[in-house]
DNA sequence: TGCTTGACGATCA
DNA sequence: GTGATCGCCAAGC
């Protein structure tokens, strides 16, 4: 804990996405700095969905699509817990994605 | 120790 | 607009 893993802090961001909204693994990771790749806040995202504190279903790729979707135990897990925050899911990917898009580096400014 | 894989993104053809 | 390739860096085998 001492360390300051790359994973804690793409915890802390997630945490910080307000219900309804989504953002996208780069957005996180242009919030982080460089240093970090789209790649990685995937990969941070691996064991966050293990924890219940980190809404990782916010999280989702440029596209909007529900590309992690297989990881949260059922197939259609990540839609579900997105459609009951007010969001519309079709064919896995979200509508009106833009809409919803929730920028750190922007809106957490 | 070294190669492969991976919840991505951007660019080139 | 679609398909293919490179870059990014860490974990797994």
């Amino acid at each position: 804990m001492g360390k300051e893993d790359f994973f804690s802090n793409v915890y802390e961001i997630v945490k910080l996405i307000p219900r309804g909204r989504v953002t996208s693994y780069g957005a996180i990771a242009a919030y982080l700095g460089a240093k970090s790749s789209s790649r990685m806040v995937g990969w941070a995202m691996h064991g966050a969905a293990a924890k219940a504190d980190v809404p990782a279903h916010r999280v989702v790729n440029r596209q909007g699509l529900l590309t992690g979707k297989v990881h949260f135990g059922s197939p259609t897990r990540m839609q579900e817990l997105l459609e009951a925050e007010g969001l519309t899911i079709e064919n896995d990917q979200i509508k009106n994605f833009d809409n919803y898009f929730w920028d750190p580096a922007k809106e957490l400014l």
